[in-house]
RNA sequence: GCCUGGGUAGCUUAGCGGUAAAGCGCGUCCUUGGUAAGGACGAGACCGCGGGUUCAAAUCCCGCCUCAGGCUCCA
């Protein structure tokens, strides 16, 4: 027998006999961790316990302690669904039952399910947990497999592709029930501490549109049902937090079916944070010396054949016939800015020339797709171009980098970046996509910052570098990009005079700090839960006379002293209590209470949405307070406990 | 686009063959309140749109629009 070098996390290396499985080598690092072996990782892939090892190999043993555990239970517990789904439906066929990030799901067909049968098998499942059945993985030929699933053609096709060298298969044996699978996974069935069934989707075999339609049923698994329940709460959470749900709510956004859809209304409220959104970047462009342009929503489709976006997205684009010709709505703003640059005669010193607009875009989006303001059909962009000389890419890029990181670090976002290369679907030569690329990893290397790769995610005329950030709810969001394009300007024949008196290309950076306002604004919602920093909220502060003979004061308090912000008056004959109340379920950063004591000394008394309290508060404090946390955009309210 | 499930007052929802119900909001009146919901009365709905079945349709059937959850795609 030869021997193989195993290579643990630690930089250990463990010589062992080839063949040798992932568990005898647990239990030749002790017998402990050997006998709470519950799968492997080998050279990144999970593996059983009983894999074989007959190579040099990187190993990482999987116990209940690793966080790959629940990942294992998950499958399992996919498992013990698809024995309970076909104890009570014999003709389900099981296609595929994976682990996600978030539980599991079984794609299945044969069966007509809907949600109100879900509980059954719930109940079906925890009795097959109860009964703490052993898992055993069992090698069968392939012929035999074949048998096995004579009536059952997603199994079939897997043996015949996945498996189709293989000259056995593994299956894992529960009670009666089987199934096909290269596992890992848990010791017995009761290992499961707890199941949820959560929800019934349709889903395609193989994620293909042409192949048939399985019914796929998401369902989620914990060791202990007190995980289970914090689980639930979180979703709830999220629930609560949804930006559809608090766009109605607060009234900041509809999209009534009669202006069809993915296609929003702001209400002056949603407009009040989106102006607040929008001086903040033109602010940030001022800063870099940009220069604000404005292009119409409709072009020539001549415009869209010169850009590429007509052999390039048209399956994205609403397209209008006008008196025998072809227009276009845009969905992108860098044809109309080229076109604006290409209309002046520039020199080398004219150079960067930056453009900025916050230009509306549509693409015609896939229907089923479109959701709340996440997926709409007419976005805007806070959209920049910058027509630059090759040898300053990286300082403009540079610059960029840090206009998003200043925004991103305003709503206390964290954020990784990723750098995006050419796509299948793409225009201009390999050289110059090589170069591009090359120049924006240069960047990124210098800038000292952790980068992933994302190949083939660029745009159709340039690689880019994406920005994902993470919100309060730990979701990832992709918005600010930068984006070097030497297509545009070849295909719009842009040019300046060189210093040598010579015409030359300039190099195109197409730029956003937030991306889309639509989706940047929802994501805003959710993170914030509502509860909008002070600078963007749309009303600042409310104020609440304590009876109607106060509202005069009241009125004086927002004319004379608070002019210069949002501030509303609560004049409803309500009680005080109700008054609180409804400021904040508003969720309104700042009351002030004024009765007769107030009037009296001229002061207010100021609660915040924490439900702290400070009262004879000087009236003058309290309005420079709120200039400077609206001037420093502050996260919180914080006049009280400051 | 495809699959499944929905669309009932401004909002949230009940009703599911015999021409509509509640809470919140809105209006009027009483109450003038001191830090998380005072009271009374009232207005408000071609029950998503169009067709069909039926003596009778919000309710059953068909088509369309639209929303949700997915699949694929993306800012």
């Amino acid at each position: 027998m030869s021997e193989i070098v195993v290579t643990l996390p630690d930089g250990s290396e463990l010589e062992v006999e080839s063949g040798a499985s992932v568990e005898d080598v647990a239990y030749e690092i002790g017998p402990g961790l050997g006998s709470d072996t519950v799968a492997g990782i080998v050279d990144g892939e999970l593996a059983d316990k009983s894999e074989p090892l007959r190579e040099d190999c990187e190993l990482v043993i999987v116990t209940d302690q690793s966080s790959e555990y629940l990942q294992v239970l998950r499958h399992s517990a996919a498992h013990v669904f698809g024995q309970a789904l076909q104890r009570l439906y014999p003709d389900a066929k099981l296609a595929i039952g994976p682990p996600t990030d978030e539980g599991f799901y079984y794609d299945v067909a044969g069966v007509d399910l809907d949600s109100d049968d879900l509980e059954a098998i719930q109940a079906e499942m925890e009795s097959i947990i109860e009964a703490d059945y052993d898992i055993e993985r069992v090698e069968r030929s392939r012929e035999e497999a074949l048998d096995v699933y004579e009536d059952n053609e997603y199994k079939r096709e897997i043996l015949e592709t996945e498996a189709g060298d293989e000259e056995t298969v593994s299956f894992y044996v529960q009670d009666d029930w089987q199934d096909l699978c290269q596992g890992p996974h848990v010791d017995s069935t009761g290992e499961i501490g707890a199941v949820k069934l959560l929800n019934i989707a349709a889903a395609y075999w193989r994620g293909d549109e042409e192949n048939d339609t399985l019914t796929r049923i998401y369902g989620t698994a914990f060791e202990s049902e007190a995980d289970l329940e914090t689980f639930l709460e979180r979703r709830e959470e999220a629930k609560e937090r949804d930006h559809r749900k608090l766009g109605q709510e607060l009234d900041l956004f509809s999209i009534p079916d009669v202006t069809g859809p993915g296609l929003p209304l702001y209400h002056p409220n949603g407009k009040a944070i989106l102006r607040e959104l929008e001086a903040f970047v033109d602010g940030l462009n001022d800063e870099q010396d940009y220069e604000f342009v404005e292009t119409p929503h409709l072009f020539r489709t001549e415009l869209w054949k010169q850009s590429g976006h007509y052999e390039n997205y048209v399956d994205d684009m609403f397209l209008l016939d006008v008196n025998d010709e072809e227009y276009g709505l845009k969905p992108m703003n860098c044809p109309g800015h080229a076109t604006i640059f290409n209309q002046g005669n520039w020199s080398y010193r004219d150079l960067p020339i930056r453009y900025a607009e916050n230009g509306k875009v549509y693409r015609k989006e896939q229907r089923g797709e479109l959701s709340g303001l996440s997926r709409v059909w007419a976005f805007t962009i806070d959209d920049g171009h910058l027509f630059v000389e090759p040898d300053s890419i990286e300082r403009e890029v540079d610059t960029i980098m840090r206009q998003i990181n200043e925004v991103l670090e305003t709503f206390d976002l964290d954020y990784e970046v990723a750098l995006a290369t050419r796509p299948e679907k793409s225009v201009g030569s390999d050289e110059i996509w090589e170069q591009a690329e090359s120049q924006l990893r240069d960047v990124l290397e210098s800038s000292g910052m952790d980068y992933d790769v994302e190949s083939g995610d660029g745009a159709f005329y340039g690689p880019k570098i994406d920005f994902a950030f993470e919100d309060a709810l730990g979701r990832n969001w992709d918005g600010p990009t930068v984006q070097l394009d030497f297509n545009m300007p070849e295909r719009f024949d842009l040019s300046y005079t060189g210093e040598d008196n010579e015409e030359h290309q300039p190099v195109m950076i197409h730029r956003a700090l937030y991306g889309s306002y639509e989706r940047f604004f929802m994501v805003l919602i959710e993170h914030f839960n509502g509860n909008f920093p002070t600078w963007l909220a749309p009303e600042q502060v409310r104020i609440l006379p304590v009876s109607d003979d106060n509202v005069g004061y009241a009125k004086q308090l927002k004319n004379r002293y608070l002019s210069e912000f949002r501030v509303e008056i609560e004049d409803r004959s309500w009680t005080v209590g109700k008054k609180i109340q409804t400021a904040h379920d508003d969720r309104v950063p700042y009351m002030l209470v004024v009765g007769d004591d107030e009037e009296g000394a001229g002061t207010v008394s100021v609660r915040d949405r924490f439900e702290a309290e400070a009262k004879a508060v000087d009236v003058e404090t309290f309005r420079s307070h709120l200039e400077s946390e609206v001037e420093q955009k502050r996260v919180e309210p914080d006049f009280i406990g400051e």
